[in-house]
RNA sequence: GCGGUUGUGGUGAAGCGGUUAACACUCCGGAUUGUGGCUCCGGCACGCAUGGGUUCGAUCCCCAUCAAUCGCCCCA
């Protein structure tokens, strides 16, 4: 037990840690040019801010979150997303003084209870973006289109964008209540989870792939029959823009998102290969969450993606950097005398930024080649007793194999300009 | 939280009631004493996730636990 991490989480190693960076550093490329800034929150929030942002009824209210009572007696919850502390920092910090619009993403770690899998973890790693202050459905393109290219610049094909509208609080009541009635008439049809769904959030029958083949699904009520103007207004310019900036998109009246904010626009970026975890974006308009919180009524949008199905996704196609770090020289000692003299040469080289390593262990010489030829180092630098005499490095190109003893001052030059 | 599958060294794995626990790679050491990558030689599980049980005997059977994985739920 003590040599085991925690359930559901996952050391990441030096070896997948070139893949990683690569990775945080496309998201901070692009999040610049489109304008979005970075925002770090803290990893734990008081509870309430979790229960009343994502909805009590939630099941990552429910029955995921990591709570626990802290020594001061507060109630304290690990974030399960970042959108909650997100809009508290916007409150907290007055981030709406300065501009209309403001424009975050974050990087970091979110905490769910959930049962563990390939792509679901309890601890796991979502980006983000968040547009806070501007109703205009661009908006909701400009992050559509945000985390569409995002994925598509990494090189993954396959990708499908879904997108639906959830309506808002004046129309979504009305539809959820028309289904309940529908589906209350079927009842006797319906899976376990979906009777349990009928209280709870019907819209998510519509998404039952139990049900959702089965014939009166047919005649359920759409979504589209009970949206106010408003919302009906704000789809359709959505999808013009979407459709301006040139994105292939497909209309899934079924979408559903599991977090109580969302309204009007929702979507999800899927990669089938990831099965049952194969959504890899998600996200939508969340106008209602800034009153919720206990803000001024602000229009809102944003998506996360999970970056460990990212880089899941990336795998499956090959398509993870490899990593190239290459170290410049490697000492090499014969004697103790030469391995103080080689110590110095080291601590010589790296003050002068050249990357330099050296094997420890007082092996032979031909181990200490063998190292120096594994660490990919283009040379062995040579010591031993001849060389502590003379002030001299045998200086070998591990690469072509030609060696020459020069003085210890032309050493650097011999590896930066060979 | 529910159902299924799996769990042998650093890695990939064979073995499936009684074997020195195969093989390959990695790793370590060596091939005449100051030199790598190729080749050759040698070494590396006293143990088969953990804990119980059945049996004369268990890595192989049973149970529990833990973990991974697949699907569901849900979500990124």
């Amino acid at each position: 037990m003590l040599t085991n991490a925690p359930r559901g989480t996952k050391d990441i190693l030096p070896d997948q840690i070139n893949a990683w960076q690569w990775l945080e550093n496309k998201i901070r490329e692009l999040c610049e040019i489109y304008g979005y800034e970075e925002i770090r929150t803290p990893t734990f929030e008081h509870t309430e801010l979790f229960r009343r942002g994502i909805g009590e009824g939630t099941d990552v209210v429910e029955k995921e979150m990591y709570t626990f009572t802290d020594r001061g007696d507060r109630s304290i919850t690990l974030r399960p997303e970042n959108t909650a502390s997100i809009v508290r920092a916007y409150l907290q910090n007055k981030l709406y003084a300065n501009a209309g619009l403001t424009k975050l993403f974050y990087i970091g770690s979110m905490f769910r209870y959930d049962r563990p899998q390939a792509g679901r973890l309890r601890e796991f790693h979502q980006f983000g973006v968040e547009a806070i202050g501007e109703k205009n459905p661009a908006v909701d393109a400009e992050i559509i289109l945000l985390a569409w290219e995002f994925l598509k610049s990494l090189g993954l094909n396959d990708l499908k964008l879904k997108i639906n509208t959830v309506g808002c609080p004046k129309c979504r009541p009305i539809y959820r209540r028309k289904l309940t009635e529908y589906f209350t008439e079927e009842a006797d049809e319906l899976c376990g989870d979906c009777r349990r769904r009928l209280e709870k959030n019907p819209l998510r029958i519509l998404d039952c792939k139990i049900d959702g083949s089965k014939d009166f699904m047919e005649d359920a009520p759409k979504i589209e029959t009970c949206l106010c103007d408003e919302c009906r207004e704000h789809f359709n310019d959505v999808k013009k823009f979407l459709t301006a900036a040139g994105v292939e998109f497909e209309v899934n009246p079924r979408l559903v998102r599991g977090l109580d904010y969302y309204t009007k626009t929702a979507f999800e970026i899927q990669y089938a290969p990831l099965g049952a975890q194969s959504a890899v974006a998600g996200g939508g308009r969340y106008d209602w969450l800034i009153r919720e919180i206990g803000g001024e009524d602000t229009p809102a949008v944003g998506f996360a993606a999970g970056l460990e199905r990212i880089l899941l996704a990336l795998e499956l196609q090959g398509l993870v950097p490899a990593s190239d770090k290459k170290i410049a020289a490697f000492m090499v000692a014969n004697g103790a005398a030469a391995e103080i003299y080689a110590f110095k040469i080291l601590s010589d080289l790296r003050r002068k930024n050249i990357s330099a390593a050296m094997d420890f262990g007082k092996k032979s010489m031909k181990a200490q080649m063998k190292a120096a030829s594994k660490s990919g180092a283009k040379f062995a630098l040579i010591v031993g007793e001849d060389e502590v005499a003379t002030s001299t490095v045998t200086v070998k190109n591990l690469e072509t194999s030609a060696q020459e003893k020069v003085p210890v001052e032309e050493v650097p030059e011999k590896i930066i300009c060979p």
